[in-house]
DNA sequence: ACAAGTACACTGGTCTGACCAGTAGCCTGC
DNA sequence: GCAGGCTACTGGTCAGACCAGTGTACTTGT
């Protein structure tokens, strides 16, 4: 027989519990209200303070949004990926995670996303697809910043077309944060209207893939643009972190 | 020229904002103390109920701990997964993510670790492997609780040859948040010696691959394990979301 | 009758001050 | 040298207060 040691339940964490109980359950919906933090204060009887506490972690996790003055009370906000991108982007500006465990971890979402896209896509998504390929093609000749923008859409809709919020959110974060490691060296790039059209000749080339529903081939041609285009800001010696993924 | 909506910036977000920063830029490091709730009121020359909302949201964030009495003051933490656990697990709970989302997620992560610890994998690795699976052969005649732990081992061996914090992390919380979702389900399996007879020889499959450094057949065997062991508490119609990994 | 404007009751955000139980380290007495 | 108590702190909680702001209901002007 072997005992537990025990954690002292702090009075703000019993009133979270029995929130946090409350909404997963479907007891409260998104969108109605909570009573106010005076009233909530009589209903568990805590003071104003322990209240506040607990719908500060409440809010942490994007579970309830409170304006001042708002005689409604603080609202039940729908679940969404915001606590996760939050999380994971502190995870992977911690230590222990370079560019290069980045990019592999990109490579390998980027790749299922791609792969997964071809297989499910849809004659909508195909033509959604197209539109965006269409505004990457104009943003070429309006500057960096909107071809840039034109080339999130497109990935965004790649990983939309995969319909997994995980894969999407995931993908999402680890893109974000790869960018904002590299971003001073792309400001120096001095070639960076045929680093354009490089990547417009690319996604054209994985639209042709996902077109045809050939996952593997737009799956390999994904992973191949991210190292072609990413590696050489990757140290040599870690460089053969990534070259597994291209085989397959 | 458009204007961006201003949000009202609230003295507790200043606070967080402060702190956090200077926990990722290394300032403060894991171990280290911040200062107490008294000390810090008067550097931020805020109110105590100010910084302790501040230091709630940090403490949800799992980037402090703070325990009554120590005159250390409250700790920092290293980075952990467990945040990302919390969030990723409120989110499979919600709507849009279901069991079919979660698996195709550990799909693609268990088999891209798989792919990767055997083009990586190191003779101390496979002796580590042999060991795991030593002891998940002993866990099969010790019950279902010893074996599944051995199990767990194997798997954080795995994931710990790839070499990616990302690719650990993120396979084990989906890992954790699949399992329960079907436990429930798995008590009532009736054969579950026969079913851990299954699992050991797939393992003894999985790790001939990787000693054979064949990657593409390691990773087909592992997303091959997933979709059988747990394709059928899949609803029937999502079940094409995961066929398409399984070609590659 | 209706629109515009105003008053009010209430919201969340913040501060102050207080008390308590508990801890870590010092400091005594042996 | 060491066991035991002492003390100055810690975080957890509560109570009460003030403020700027909001929504609503009511009043007012037309």
């Amino acid at each position: 027989m072997r005992f537990e040691p025990v954690a002292p339940v702090r009075a703000y964490e019993r009133v979270v519990e029995q929130i946090e109980q409350a909404v997963v359950s479907g007891a409260l919906k998104p969108g109605e209200r909570l009573p106010s933090e005076r009233e909530l204060m009589t209903q568990f009887g805590v003071g104003r303070s322990t209240i506040r506490e607990a719908l500060r972690v409440l809010q942490a996790a994007e579970m309830i949004r409170s304006r001042p003055g708002d005689p409604r009370g603080p609202e039940v906000l729908a679940a969404s990926p915001a606590a996760l991108h939050r999380s994971m982007h502190r995870l992977a500006r911690a230590d222990h995670v370079g560019l290069a465990e980045l990019l592999q971890f990109r490579m390998i979402l980027d790749g299922s996303a791609h792969l997964l896209a071809a297989e499910l896509r849809t004659e909508d998504d195909l033509t959604g697809l197209d539109a965006a390929l269409e505004s990457m093609r104009e943003g070429v000749s309006r500057g960096y910043a909107e071809f840039s923008r034109a080339d999130v859409a497109f990935h965004e809709v790649i990983a939309r077309i995969s319909r997994n919020p995980l894969l999407v959110v995931s993908e999402e974060v680890v893109r974000g944060v790869v960018l904002e490691l590299i971003e001073d060296k792309l400001e120096h790039a001095s070639n960076r209207t045929s680093l354009m059209r490089a990547w417009l000749a690319h996604h054209a080339e994985v639209l042709d893939a996902i077109r045809a529903a050939d996952g593997g081939g737009a799956a390999h041609l994904a992973k191949q643009a991210l190292y072609d285009n990413y590696a050489e800001y990757v140290p040599a010696g870690q460089r053969p972190l990534l070259t597994p993924l291209l085989q397959s």
